[in-house]
DNA sequence: CACACTATGTTGCAAATGCAACAACAAGGC
DNA sequence: GCCTTGTTGTTGCATTTGCAACATAGTGTG
């Protein structure tokens, strides 16, 4: 019957639907959580550790560029984080000798230590915050959403 | 020795710290990409189709206070969002009679008819994003990511 | 070299966001 | 009744975001 097939296929696209909307409703919630642990321990946010980390892990000068691709970030979001870096002291532009346009960015001694302590804060709170899970359930999550990316 | 026990739980951590990085990325890229489909077809954002849908189906008239509820948003924001849908006719504001400070919100037949346009973009939208991994993963996703809220 | 084309990074502007303060009302105790 | 406390919804303000335009520089082609 007619029926039957149309209520299979709804079966079938449910679990799909639901674990979109898992994902869309647990994602920010989980990064909101994440987020106010570094805000009260007085630190920039995740979209600023983010740059620093990329910067600090890249182990030589890195240019803006690559911080984007990396990170998956429109350049004028980099170009903005980066402004607000330099200006607390946290990240430095070098002159990029292979082009006049580009900068190469550093992290300062401070920087460094911003990022260390932001870490100390940040890490136990991602296993908080996942804490809900076992770690097979984390390996099957992470391969399963790397899947959809 | 003191090393592999410090590995041991080093490598029990990634999966967390993976899934949590997969997490933090995967999300906010497929919402872009349903975003954009809805865009291109000339359509509010998901923000703005959560409401509808929420009012939607609650069946009758339903309170700002409840829809920040069950959509887990806060108050200012089922504010803005309500007051720019009522601006384009799709939501009206009906006096509450149990609490006068309240509003009872109600789709316009112009509200009703765009949640359902939009929906027809959103769910192959959905199906299209959801598509890299099967039912049963979606499944699963669904119910791990589920035990993290 | 001159030219068109692409790539990189910044910025002006309008819109959206988050916060805190606010007004208006409800609920409960006295 | 009156007062205190909590709830609901809105708004002013500063910050942030996204887009598009822009300036500048590299790239390739003739």
């Amino acid at each position: 019957m007619q029926i039957q097939r149309n209520d299979a296929e709804k079966v079938l696209e449910e679990n799909a639907h639901q674990a979109w909307i898992a994902l869309q409703r647990v994602a920010p919630l989980l990064q909101e959580r994440v987020d106010l642990e570094l805000k009260r321990a007085g630190f920039p946010d995740l979209a600023a550790y983010s740059i620093l980390w990329a910067i600090d892990r890249a182990g030589a000068p890195i240019r803006p560029r690559d911080l984007g691709v990396l990170l998956f970030l429109p350049r004028y979001k980099v170009s903005r984080q980066i402004d607000r870096l330099v200006d607390d002291g946290q990240v430095i532009k070098l002159k990029c000798p292979e082009d006049a346009r580009g900068h190469l960015l550093e992290l300062t001694a401070s920087g460094r230590k911003l990022r260390k302590a932001m870490w100390d804060v940040y890490r136990p709170a991602i296993a908080n915050v996942m804490s809900g899970i076992t770690e097979s359930e984390a390996a099957v999550l992470a391969k399963v959403l790397n899947r959809l990316a």
